[in-house]
DNA sequence: CAAATAAGTGTAATAATATAACAAAAATTA
DNA sequence: TAATTTTTGTTATATTATTACACTTATTTG
């Protein structure tokens, strides 16, 4: 099992995420000779920003607050569909937004955790679940292509914040009694 | 494993496939309390046209058409909340799509197999994938609330015919030669 | 190097999907 | 029957995404 769940719900030096994906994506630019223009670049750098996803007009909005000059959707949609080919980045559906992908490198049918509290999205690739899928399709005749995997739930820190409030409701509750 | 890909795919008699879900409907609204009113009833009905899913704005044209006046979208979203509300409908997220649900009285956390050629979509719930779906998530510390699942691929009959014409191409190679 | 070609960007317009807000009608409950 | 709740009608608008065409910049080719 491959994922960044560790990095993306926790406190973490997110420079080096940032770094390290600018990095992986110069390095696929060159490999595949295709460029990695200023625009595309800038909005890599804001699916970086966080490991939370963006809309497109999010990414709009902060491109044109950033440039001074108003940024038009057939830009970033440009952007992202030249970093969604190289595989840079994702799009999700159930949330129509984009997010960095924080392992271009390694093939992966993956999935993604999208925990609704903090709305940070962690990325796995585990073989199991992708066994899981495809025998599962198999036995009913179908031949898997590619998939579309979206688990919404909470993450770790977040489910132990709710746990502690959960707690002083408790411990309230006790003290009224 | 619980699936209905046979008849998804395959030449059936789809008016049972209607019968069947227009009485689970009737049936769970009865026990819900809620209104199976006749706006509602028609969109499960076009939903169940055939095991394509439909787009929000082609119901609002198939419902105008057969009314014989202008339906207004806010009527078709309004029937189909109700009706993904009561679990009879799904909306398929990498479609912005509407499907009947052909077993909406068991519980499950399903997902669904999208035909790219043919547009039929099976829904599927197997417990070997939520399982893994579960524990894998679990091993990066996220609790699962809901899932999205859809695979793109291709039914069998399709997959048949897609090896048919390859093998002519390949034949009419040969007689070339 | 210059011309030709390809790739990328700017811009206006519009398509496709979905929701908000409020009024009117119908059904249900008291 | 009056009061309340639920459903529907209607207008307007939000959100996400694409088309089409002009223009510029980069790359390739002669």
């Amino acid at each position: 099992m491959i994922s960044n769940s560790t990095t993306a719900y926790q406190q973490h030096d997110h420079h080096r995420c940032l770094k390290a994906a600018l990095a992986q994506a110069k390095n696929r630019c060159s490999t595949r000779k295709a460029r990695l223009t200023p625009i595309r670049e800038s909005v890599l750098h804001l699916l970086w920003q966080s490991h939370r996803p963006l809309g497109a007009y999010k990414i709009i909005e902060q491109l044109s607050a950033a440039s001074g000059k108003r940024v038009l959707p057939p830009t970033v949609y440009r952007a992202l569909d030249f970093l969604l080919e190289l595989g840079l980045i994702h799009r999700l559906a159930t949330l129509n937004a984009y997010i960095g992908c924080p392992f271009p490198d390694s093939v992966h049918s993956d999935y993604f955790l999208l925990c609704r509290e903090c709305g940070s999205v962690a990325e796995c690739s585990a073989e199991n679940v992708n066994k899981a899928i495809v025998s599962t399709a198999e036995r009913a005749g179908f031949l898997v292509e590619s998939q579309t995997v979206e688990i919404l739930g909470l993450c770790t820190p977040c489910r132990e914040k709710n746990q502690a409030a959960h707690n002083d409701v408790a411990i309230q509750q006790e003290a009224g009694e």
